[in-house]
DNA sequence: TTGTAAGCGTTATCAA
DNA sequence: TTGATAACGCTTACAA
């Protein structure tokens, strides 16, 4: 069976707490002993208790991440970095997918709270409004990823992507390669901040440029690459249609991709097309789609710096020194926006 | 602070074992005491600590998974089969990522066996000597999936998809459009064991169909797309070139497409072509892939039921009622086959 | 129907 | 340098 530190210590003949001590390197035990325990531990297969070891701590070394779905390859790529970043501190992760339901999302947190994580980290999603309050309820560092909501209590920060410079980006390289008339496609949802901030970026480099920002310009996708699909028709119908449009996501531009080539319209010479996100699609799409890269694994790293430093900093009752923390995208110019033969 | 069941106790003026009792809903205990407890609990904020119940109950409600990296899209959607699965059983997924590096692939199991999880379920890998000598003494079910190693201990089984069905299937269909002269892209590394399955059922489609197994028209790839890459000139290359080419995996079909656009062959006139997975990419490249669908959600699904009954067999120390179980993958018809016209 | 007490595997305090 | 002992929060005989 499994061997304990009282198992140890009675083959050592000596008592179970100087076992632990001789495990925990403290430096008052004796250096023979030390090293004669450790090869006892090793030869009888000793594992620490992680939950015994909690329990008298008061830590977990754990941490809850809350995906609505880890099948997302955005959302994967967070948790990467995520799940690199807490291993090379001695965390582990506990994964939770909601599904956007916001039942699930409370049973999930309800789940972390009893695992007694050390902090969580919550990405995308709405954070809804009852799901806030457990959230906060937990006692524990939250740190929200690419979420626009305020931060709640003392220790709830939120790492996100700048999405109003990307937005910027994406437009100001539509505007260099001469289009005047640029239109956005958002993603339908009214309140969706990340939309918003990227439409508003749409908007400053339109103003810069001497251009105006028409409303009869921007369309309603849904986020989704069939939401894409759709509003080509739209796109096309008025007397002077763009010549370049700028999507909220790359799903929706690989949607709206896939209806151009279908009427027949090429890209990028007859409409421009530029995403958000750079999933690991939009290199192979053809033509592969311009797009602004969020720095996925990167976010996820922060994202879990950061709830370490609030960890930390609450075992110390401290006022943690951090801000909440805006990450750039980056211009990724591919085919959809410039042409194979440029 | 936390409320605690001893908190509880104090305030409703009962024992602490009454509180333990009225929350797990013990028959015993009376309707009344155990609705005024039940409120308390809710007032409080009680939250039960899933560690030192583990501690006492001998079981955490929770499983390892282990994958390579949860950012390839395929292992993404197994995982996710895995925790919804999870969730439903009450059970709680800790990730662990491996990188496939086997030192981390040793801590990784190593901190599943400190975590004291119930199951383990690794994900691809080809559980490497040193690994599977930890993964045996963590002493708990480990299922395997996709990975063709011996099943090693009582409790150790595995559950994967049907190559070998798989790689006729594809081949098949490709006899069926005509083809004579069909060409396999491995993954270009002995001893791999899927790559051994696939070829074997692309022959036996082969053979059955009065063709002729030949090692002429197998090609070395690497499972990444640059492979399929790389591979096109030396297809080409013979005087009689092969007209189909089924290969390895999505990645590479996916390879092979880029570099016969950029050579200005024409898939599927000139060459059909035919993948294995189908990861997202595969309906989004043009022309589209035909590929051997995995059930990747299902394989994950199926896994977690797979772990749930060892430990319920391993707990009453029955002989589990459980064998390898393997799950058919779908011929699923796209461009890359038959064209868009067709 | 309830309370007392033991114990799960640790760490930590205090004496020796 | 080591050993008793208490404590973490919980479940579960055993007694009352």
């Amino acid at each position: 069976m499994k061997a304990s530190i009282k198992d140890i210590a009675r083959v050592a003949g000596v008592s179970h707490s100087t076992v632990s001590r001789a495990l925990s390197d403290s430096p008052v035990v004796n250096p023979e002993t030390r090293a004669r325990i450790k090869r006892l531990a090793r030869e009888m297969g000793y594992s620490p208790d992680a939950g015994a070891r909690g329990l008298v701590m008061g830590r977990t070394l754990t941490i809850g991440v809350v995906v609505t779905t880890i099948s997302d390859p955005f959302i994967a790529e967070v948790v990467q970095g995520v799940e690199s970043t807490a291993f090379k501190n001695g965390y582990t992760v506990i994964l939770a997918s909601s599904g956007a339901e916001p039942e699930r999302e409370v049973a999930a947190v309800e789940m972390l709270r009893s695992k007694r994580v050390d902090g969580v980290i919550v990405t995308a999603s709405r954070v809804g409004a009852l799901y806030k309050e457990h959230l906060t309820r937990i006692e524990v560092p939250v740190v929200l990823l690419n979420n626009h909501g305020e931060s709640g209590g003392p220790y709830t920060f939120s790492v996100r992507v700048d999405d109003r410079h990307g937005g910027y980006l994406a437009t100001r390289h539509l505007v260099e390669r001469g289009h005047r008339r640029i239109a956005y496609v958002s993603v339908g949802e009214a309140g969706h901040s990340s939309d918003r901030e990227r439409q508003a970026g749409y908007c400053q480099a339109l103003t810069e440029a001497g251009l105006p920002c028409d409303p009869a310009l921007v369309f309603a996708g849904n986020g989704r690459w069939d939401g894409g699909e759709r509003v080509l028709p739209l796109l096309c119908a008025p007397p002077e249609p763009p010549t370049a449009v700028f999507c909220f996501n790359d799903m929706t531009a690989v949607g709206l991709l896939r209806s151009a080539r279908a009427a027949g319209l090429s890209v990028p010479e007859d409409l421009a097309v530029v995403g958000f996100d750079d999933i690991p699609i939009a290199s192979y799409v053809v033509p592969s789609l311009t797009t602004i890269a969020q720095p996925k694994f990167e976010l996820g790293e922060k994202a879990m710096q950061m709830v370490w430093i609030l960890i930390e900093a609450q075992r110390e009752t401290a006022t943690p020194q951090v801000h909440d923390t805006i990450l750039q995208g980056r211009l990724v110019v591919r085919e959809s926006s410039v042409g194979r033969s440029e």
